[in-house]
DNA sequence: GATGAATGAGGATTCATTCAT
DNA sequence: TATGAATGAATCCTCATTCAT
């Protein structure tokens, strides 16, 4: 969804479609991928939307022909890359999942998720982004909670016992080290890229081991 | 003798010797933490000179008396903060806690370091902020490559054997989960404060546990 | 077929062909006879380029769109008078002049370029500038060589004896008194102006016919 | 007379006499040479109050307890180095030098005037800047109609017959072509100097010869 | 839709000048 | 007097945004 339409069901007839066409399609990819690079190189204060309508090849006139504003550019970007993200996180905090031995199930969720990263390295540094504009950090947030809710929901399985505090801790932390393990990752290449990805998931596991027990969860 | 000489020589026992220089480096002390402000809140980029100058309750002008630039000031708020850091961590990597058991080395060695980033929580607002300016990200690299040199030290005692690239990266991983783990702590207060610094030390000790082992370093 | 069509064939024949591009060229110019003006009443260092903004009736931001910075306007303009003073001075240094007794090579050669400087008084001013940027100044000299290799190449015609630090010299010198001349002529108007043509011919005449001899050049 | 003092008789009693101390003397002198170099490296408008109290060696206060604005302190720079060019060139339009032939009467006239400003070169420049303050260029002017004065009064001696406007024309030709040998002159040094010189003589003679005659003024 | 020109407020920085000591 | 800090308007320039074609 791109910036205007938003409700999808058009309740009043009176509110322009603004049918997307196929070619304005590709102008707003065109666009976002021009600003997820200029984001990641910029940041988002020091981004121009000059230079993002640069960088897609179009005259400013035009990037202001499909986003109202810079901060919209960000908040539909954010919104593409977290959308996607669900998606590719939505096929792996499955049931079965939870029932795997520790190690075997942070293969199983962390590899889609680096994999994701790797492929959009925008992602991150919108997400970590300090600068961002309040509806991107908000929609940051809300990536964080329903990501912790996962999170949580896989603990849960593995220990039903544990207090409600204590479950939230614990997601809390395990994806603030996920995402500190992920910057290692996006920061190298190669070999060394791989051996990030090890680490990461052993400080994931020293972390969850104690607290989840190594086995997987006890049947229900 | 009434007490109404305004000119000559100071009654009260040498109270403000050297007033030029002494108001000059009040200034630049109340420009720095003004600047700490307005960076945390808007980031390097966003933050303006004015904004920083107002903040401080002086004028553009003065600020520009004390300070070539706005990259100066940030980096001379980060060479200030690490020369705090460093003195406060240069009591902390000792031999001695090299020989303690793993759970009381990380007590030793992270609890000075948490106390001095909430005291000073600009620190890692400048460290993690990628859009400072070059040399801020010089000495944010330098202050990495030490810190990271001291905990390779640490970890060299407990695992003389470790090949190095090994301990590069496991250094690099325990030191980016410690700010992983800062950021929680910083982001809370109170009793949620205090389990996130058990949750990042536990993080750190189920980490580094399989590594180096629980018990101190083998004796030399 | 109705004329009422916009986006096609335009009608009438050829009239504007590209508005985009004349448009703007249309600025440049607007903003460079601007920039001649406020040059000449304050100076380069004195002249602000919101000044030359106003003055071309336009905004800050409109100036920037087509210059990249003051230094720019100043060279853009030393450029383009520079270059229609070659073509005026072109036509002018030709072999037949080189022939012709002192007095009438003189006519030939310095009332086109009086001529030019009257219709254009900011180049004088440009060119006299001390404070002008670094390019332009380059240029005024790149100027001023080619102009005095013109004058030396005169009177080494009519002299091909004379030792080649006296022929710079005489051309350096016959070259600075035009000038000072050109100052007092466009500083006055109508008939002191045309006494002012007078006696500068008079005064180059006189500094010349000692060393060029009054006739016209020896037959090669 | 340094900028305050200009009635020297002090009418009413009430007006400060801001005695001049010698100390004050010294500092006044110090910061107009810094002043003549400042103006001269980087021009009227270029050169900051800053700058001259730093190349003088004093705090800008300091430069504001002797000068009330920067106006004042090129004023009275031009003031007092054409006080001293009026003194230098008192001496030289004498009765005697009109009687002499033209080539001796400028030696007579040319050589103090050179020598005073190849030893003062902030003269010229702050003469032919434009964009120095009001002040400076009435007083520029002054000098001009002063010296055209006297420069009128030796071609008068000449030629008594010369109408009014050709007289003053010629006199000021005479001076233009003077300031151009000059620049020249001084933009040279050693041998190339000395040629400038002998070329700017031979100018004048060129120029005046033709109206003045090459021998002495007739005798009265 | 697309373009590029236009806008003007805002940002970094300078500088003439004043003030407190 | 001398100092250096303080001021704030003005400067050069940028940038998000709008407009005319």
């Amino acid at each position: 969804m791109a910036v205007t339409e938003s409700k999808g069901a058009r309740p009043e007839g009176a509110i322009k479609p603004r049918r997307r066409q196929a070619r304005g399609e590709r102008r707003v990819q065109q666009l976002l991928d021009a600003a997820a690079n200029v984001f990641r190189q910029s940041g988002y204060t020091g981004a121009s939307t000059n230079a993002i309508a640069r960088e897609a090849g179009v005259s400013p006139g035009t990037l202001y022909q499909f986003f109202p504003n810079k901060e919209a550019i960000a908040v539909e970007l954010g919104e593409r890359l977290i959308h996607q993200m669900r998606q590719a996180h939505g096929l792996v905090f499955t049931e079965e999942n939870a029932s795997l031995p520790l190690g075997e199930m942070l293969d199983a969720v962390l590899d889609p998720m680096i994999e994701f990263n790797c492929a959009n390295p925008a992602f991150l540094a919108l997400i970590n982004s300090t600068d961002a504009p309040g509806r991107v950090i908000e929609e940051h947030h809300a990536l964080h909670v329903t990501l912790q809710a996962r999170v949580e929901e896989l603990i849960a399985v593995y220990r039903p016992d544990l207090p409600d505090d204590r479950l939230t801790q614990t997601a809390t932390m395990a994806f603030h080290l996920f995402k500190a393990g992920l910057d290692l990752i996006l920061a190298h290449e190669g070999a060394e890229r791989e051996a990030y990805v090890t680490e990461s998931k052993a400080a994931l596991y020293g972390y969850l081991a104690p607290t989840l027990g190594t086995e997987g969860a006890p049947a229900p």
